[in-house]
DNA sequence: TATATAATTTAGTCATGCCTAAATTTGTTT
DNA sequence: AAACAAATTTAGGCATGACTAAATTATATA
């Protein structure tokens, strides 16, 4: 069995890998919060139980092994993040916090038996893809908020939980996947979104759109 | 915060200590599957630490910090066995081991969560009291099986949680806390203990009647 | 009371998984 | 092509929590 620790970056290696292809030491180091020599020093670890292809300067990639061993950590994190946050009642700004410590703990058994009782769902609760038990991920093709223009409506397809304060906030005015809003005005030079949510007018600045991304993007019907 | 393995000895001196007062480092390390030596190291961590009272060849004991961490630890892990049972319909001879990974990690919050779910419990699934949050435990006064006279009743008030295949075996014939039975036959020379559950007769023998504690006992009515 | 046996402690190791500081490699710029 | 900056690796350390082997203390027995 892995350690806790291995297990981290594996989950690491797979989201940055997602979004760049082969990752170097010192973003791996980054995200996790840990010096760069001692990324390197499980990077090796893991190459010698064949979970990673490594070359010295030239980054890490995941071997099937170790991807499918990715996956089935973030499956356990999405997993418990729904089950805390359906039958537990856990808001949804602290699913993440509490999940990141169980996901490295619970049993295959328990696994699925929190997806049996959830109903085989497919998303946690800020939207991000539940992958099955085979390791196969439902890629939707959501773009981030930043990309809409003036008028356009949208449905929030997933949030980013890694801040539980911007989740808090967004929560304040009922932006949740699912949620639909309409795009009032974009504020030139970067400037912050006013959109429409269910009647209400908020403002969402630049770094926190970063973190939004949205479905079924339509124009506005009235040209 | 303490480690896993610190919460774990804190764990089993109370436990140990709950029978016999002082405890020795070989017990404690026998209990724990570990060597003496390496309980020793622990014990003058925890002892640093003020948690426990202990003097060379002479034993521990818990101080009051030490025994408010023990109850804690052990009161997550009667929540969570009951829980796993209640909610997740995990069997009985499965909730320990579940349990003993989760109890280190859950926060105050999901365990908060959980005992409103179960309604503020007292007792877990194998009839163990569950320390409320003060870590004040109701103490009942069951006798181990092997006290039982031949023609006795009486109701099973608690089930060692050590052996899973003695819950399994026990499971098998409907020997729950809570379940009713009448000694038959007492075998001479530390026999067997024949049994009447429900109309049906069970033999059980006697490492497996030590785990079992009774409530309720009474004579038989027709003399 | 002397001695054998059992229990406990000490001393020294090992593997993890992190750290810092210094050395090295790579890639970019002039 | 040389030199600089950034990224990476190496080397050496530290804390945990286990281990074995040897020394010490306590207890039981003759």
């Amino acid at each position: 069995m892995l350690t806790h620790a291995a297990e981290d970056y594996l989950k690491s290696i797979y989201k940055l890998q997602e979004k760049g292809g082969k990752v170097s030491t010192g973003i791996l180091a980054e995200y996790l919060d840990v010096k760069p020599a001692s990324a390197t020093g499980m990077i090796k670890k893991l190459k010698t139980m064949k979970l990673v292809r490594y070359e010295r300067y030239r980054g890490v990639t995941l071997t099937a092994a170790g991807k499918a061993i990715a996956l089935e950590i973030i499956r356990h994190h999405r997993l418990l993040e729904l089950y805390l946050f359906k039958a537990l009642g856990v808001p949804w700004d602290g699913v993440h916090e509490e999940a990141e410590k169980l996901e490295h703990v619970i049993s295959e058994d328990v696994e699925a038996r929190m997806d049996a009782f959830l109903g085989y769902p497919t998303a946690d609760p800020h939207g991000a893809p539940i992958p099955d038990k085979n390791g196969v991920v439902v890629q939707t093709a959501s773009v981030p908020m930043t990309d809409l223009q003036n008028g356009q409506s949208c449905v929030v397809a997933e949030v980013s939980d890694n801040d539980s304060a911007v989740l808090r906030h967004l929560g304040s005015f009922n932006l949740y996947p699912g949620t639909a809003f309409r795009v009032i005005e974009v504020a030139p030079f970067e400037g912050p979104f006013t959109i429409d949510i269910a009647g209400q007018q908020v403002v969402i600045g630049r770094e926190v759109a970063k973190q939004i991304f949205v479905d079924e993007v339509r124009d506005p019907d009235n040209v």
